[in-house]
RNA sequence: GGCCCCUUCGUCUAGCGGUCAGGACGCGGCCCUUUCACGGCUGAAACACGGGUUCGAUUCCCGUAGGGGUCACCA
């Protein structure tokens, strides 16, 4: 598979519609901003569509609005695709480097007449608009200059070049997701598919960048979906010109909405993914498991691995219907995957986050500590943040800050007992978890305490918290000296 | 407002004419237990409403209500 980050150059020759086989889906991003959570999900979807069909998943850089694309987004984008494991299976296409060939489509269709020169300006418009609505009429573009011929055509003024939408009669979608959508065409309007500045439109460029990039599927937001008829019209007209241009399967997928039902924003998570790696501290898989599950399963299964899921995947299963973000459910599933995760992998991506916690974390010598505790950290963590902090006290220095309620914990009559368990401990040389474990035990037996009153205090003295892994894992991971060393500091 | 679409526990979903309406997250309880977790068991919790069709509707049809999307020389 092609990194996502390799690019094609500009204006090269596409594999074109006929060249590839099977099905072809692309995930087409416009570089105005982080790749966001909802984006994801669309990539996720043409991925398992593609990957389910034995297909091709194809990347493609919207970046025609020249204005707002940025390639701090282009690198935002890919970046978060990586992550995800959602790069195309091919270099991406950069849609501006292509406008060349929009503009000869655009010509091909203004020659055969599916097209029409209109200089209409935008006042004009603007005026008709508000005619429209202080009449409470519907307002759809009628241009005088439809059906006008070169004669009538004024010189030297500015143009844009405008689809001849059919006006009587009715389109039907058979769409995957959303079943038989139906709409009259005369809510189709003759939209703008060339500027006056000669650049081409959206409308256009998705069209042309479908066909020539082979496209057969094509799945996106349901937002899309009126673009959809529109887009047809001109997909229509050039196929009656140059006949290989089929209709493609369209897959309009529902929308991600906020934890509030309105639509997804900053404020509910509608971050960059790369928030929900670097400051939420989630794993890939969760994240996708997550996605995959928002509007789609398969039966009662919640875990479902991208391999799972590429053989269960069935487009037509996708509900039609916004579901809601909940991230507790997302945690959850994180919690999942690191319990599941391999440890060394996780002591790695701990250690990039605790020198910021610990002054003394040293990477080179503290990740085989960090990953032989893994086992009994993991266990209580649902984020990788949690996880740096669960593992904070193997690198504390001594003497350790104590927290409120374990200092609340080491009382006159604890620090006694902590005094002669580190008297017990001193005299152990089997310094292993059985042994340990054997020995405290046998202890509170002999003073007739439970094993939580000697544990609770050692367990301040060793970590400075009231929270931590098994005690015996405790003083195993820190070793004989330095959990002496740490109970002798709070002992009386 | 016009057009298009949607509606099962709080949330994500299973269901595809006859089910005690299932699972998961979250929430409550119990168990496990040296703390916190994990894990196990368990409880509360839904078919928006009104008409049809049918022997029988959560399921099919039509309304109503509610929600969403879209109406650019942005993508």
């Amino acid at each position: 598979m092609a990194s996502a980050t390799d690019t094609v150059s500009a204006g090269s020759a596409l594999a074109g519609g006929g060249d590839r086989t099977g099905v072809v889906t692309r995930f087409a991003p416009s570089p105005t901003g982080y790749l966001h959570i909802g984006g994801a999900r669309t990539a996720l979807f043409n991925w398992l569509f593609a990957r389910h069909h034995g297909g091709t998943y194809l990347l493609r850089i919207e970046d025609t609005d020249r204005a707002r694309s940025t390639d701090a987004a282009i690198e935002a984008i890919f970046d978060g695709l990586d992550w995800l494991g959602l790069g195309g299976d091919e270099p991406a296409v950069f849609q501006f480097a292509r406008s060349a060939r929009h503009a000869e489509v655009a010509r091909l269709l203004l020659d055969a007449g599916h097209a029409y020169r209109c200089y209409l300006t935008q006042d004009e418009l603007a005026a008709m608009r508000e005619a429209a609505q202080a009449e409470k009429r519907p307002f759809r573009i009628q241009s005088p200059w439809r059906e006008a011929g070169p004669a009538e055509w004024p010189a030297d003024k500015p143009y844009v070049v405008r689809i001849k939408a059919p006006r009587e009669g009715e389109t039907v979608i058979e769409d995957l997701v959303q079943g038989s959508i139906t709409v009259q065409n005369v809510e189709i309007d003759d939209y703008v598919i060339l500027r006056s500045d000669g650049t081409p439109t959206y409308m256009l460029a998705v069209v042309v960048d479908d066909h020539d990039m082979g496209v057969t599927h094509v799945i996106r937001g349901d937002d899309h979906i009126n673009n959809a008829f529109r887009q047809l019209v001109l997909i229509r007209a050039m196929h009656a010109i140059e006949g290989n241009w089929p209709d493609p399967t369209y897959a309009h997928i529902p929308l991600i909405h906020g934890a509030d039902g309105a639509k997804l924003s900053k404020r509910h998570g509608a971050l960059g993914v790369d928030a929900y790696r670097d400051e939420m501290g989630l794993l890939p898989e969760a994240v996708l498991n997550y996605l995959m599950r928002l509007g789609w399963g398969h039966g009662d299964e919640e875990i479902i691995s991208t391999a799972q899921a590429i053989a269960w995947f069935d487009i037509g299963n996708v509900n039609k219907g916004a579901s809601r973000f909940d991230f507790k459910k997302l945690l959850n599933l994180n919690g999942h995957y690191i319990r599941e995760a391999d440890d060394a992998r996780l002591a790695a991506l701990v250690a990039e986050r605790l020198p910021a916690l610990v002054g003394t974390f040293d990477a080179a010598r503290d990740v085989a500590l960090l990953t032989k505790a893994m086992p009994v950290l993991k266990v209580r963590a649902a984020d990788l943040n949690d996880l740096a902090r669960g593992s904070l006290f193997l690198f504390a220095q001594r003497p350790l800050a104590v927290d409120e309620k374990a200092s609340g914990l080491l009382t006159d009559e604890a620090r006694g007992l902590l005094a002669r368990i580190a008297d017990r401990l001193e005299a152990e040389t089997d310094w292993n978890l059985e042994a340990l474990e054997a020995s405290l035990k046998a202890m509170a037996e002999d003073l007739g305490l439970g094993l939580g009153k000697l544990a609770q205090p050692l367990r301040a003295s060793l970590t400075g918290t009231t929270t931590s892994p098994g005690i015996f894992d405790v003083l195993t991971l820190l070793g004989k000296d330095e959990s002496l060393a740490r109970i002798r500091d709070q002992a009386a």
